[in-house]
DNA sequence: CGCAAGATTGAGGTCGTTCAAATAAAGTGG
DNA sequence: CCACTTTATTTGAACGACCTCAATCTTGCG
């Protein structure tokens, strides 16, 4: 629609440097949509996100689909605790992640209280963004969903102007409850009302003066 | 509509014993549709439910509501280790907390590994649950919300075959991202096709031979 | 350059919402 | 305990938003 403006190095990388429990832990490179594990799968390790980015999901026996969450380098998976996966996590572009087994998990968890505190802060960010999307999921329109996932993003793709997306539109649409054909639409509104601008490829965006929601 | 098998104790009181944290707390009665803490409030305890019931829920500026969870005797409340609360609780009718402060929390979690795997799971149980109404708010239709909701508290409330809810319609259409005419509707058309049973009080509700969803 | 996959756009239908009214249930005060 | 008020629930009708189906356009890749 409009262009945006480039910039010398616009697309971070997005590589991350490992938290200690994961320093000599083995990584695992996964290529676009290659499946980490799979729901029912038995639970044996737990993760962390290098590089590239998972989507979580679930998927009824019709067919239908719902993303949970997004993964993004820096991130733990995993830490759920159940015997058997509950979702599916697939890679969204090519990923690299360290495994840890959950054995470690449960020592580190007993022994060390800064990887404790590591652990019961990421599940209660996670709970908590959660949280939130029951609310947007529950009662919010489809603008409002976008545009709470557009700033979402950008916080964590830690830029507040412009920011790459590396999720095709189906899988937005799957994270946020909506056709694909009324996320499209509500995009190009939003881009035509100025609140956002879409770079040419479609999947760099900036989000314009984005008041709260 | 149709009648339904009384027995001869309908409602049982749910009310549940302490785990030893509690036992010594200090309890709280709340009146119906009282406010145990609001959203943006100082969060300096946490609470487990001793009887009666809660409502978690979130309101938007311009007065849509969406409620969380529902918390039954036995359930702890606040462990998500915020300063200010993400969410309003209120007593859905007469109900009975115990308190403890944050403050023993965290000497808990630190000392006592039974109490610390307690917490961890009530986390985990919790998360799981979020994310099955991810699913049911994303994707699902009115018709699957409300068997699963109704499947859900069935166990919950220990009763596989009928049970009292004390929730208003209102508070379930909020919980389960329907307008509170959708909600009646379907379970008048559920009631029609004798899934369900209503009782002449409107509150007590047989599930008929409900497979999975 | 041509094909395949993804994204956008259009048209039409459906389901859930909204608004409105009626009915039922629960409180309230005499 | 009853009449009355208030609140909750059910029901109806009509609208509108989102979805579905389908076609077009674009991008990426061989």
């Amino acid at each position: 629609m409009d262009s945006i403006p480039e910039v010398t190095a616009p697309t971070t990388p997005r590589c991350v440097p490992c938290p200690p429990a994961f320093a000599s832990a083995p990584r695992r490179m996964l290529a676009k949509n290659a499946e980490l594990f799979a729901e029912g799968d038995v639970a044996d390790c737990f993760f962390f996100v290098v590089s590239g980015a998972l989507r979580c999901s679930k998927v009824t026996s019709d067919g239908r689909r719902q993303i949970d969450t997004f993964l993004l380098p820096g991130d733990i998976l995993g830490l759920d605790g159940y015997e058997l996966r509950r979702f599916t996590a697939e890679a969204v572009e090519e990923t690299v992640v360290a495994c840890a087994g959950l054995a470690t998990l449960d020592r580190l968890i007993d022994t060390d209280p800064a990887f404790r505190a590591l652990v019961l802060s990421a599940m209660m960010a996670n709970l908590e963004r959660t949280r939130a999307r029951i609310l947007l999921l529950g009662r919010m329109t489809p603008r409002e969903r976008l545009l709470s996932f557009l700033k979402e993003m950008a916080g964590r793709l830690g830029h507040l102007g412009h920011f790459e997306l590396p999720l095709p539109r189906t899988d937005i649409a799957d994270h946020l409850g909506l056709a694909k054909e009324t996320l499209s639409r509500t995009l190009t509104k939003l881009a035509r009302e100025g609140r956002i601008v879409i770079g040419t490829t479609g999947r760099r965006i900036a989000l314009i003066n984005a008041p709260t929601v």
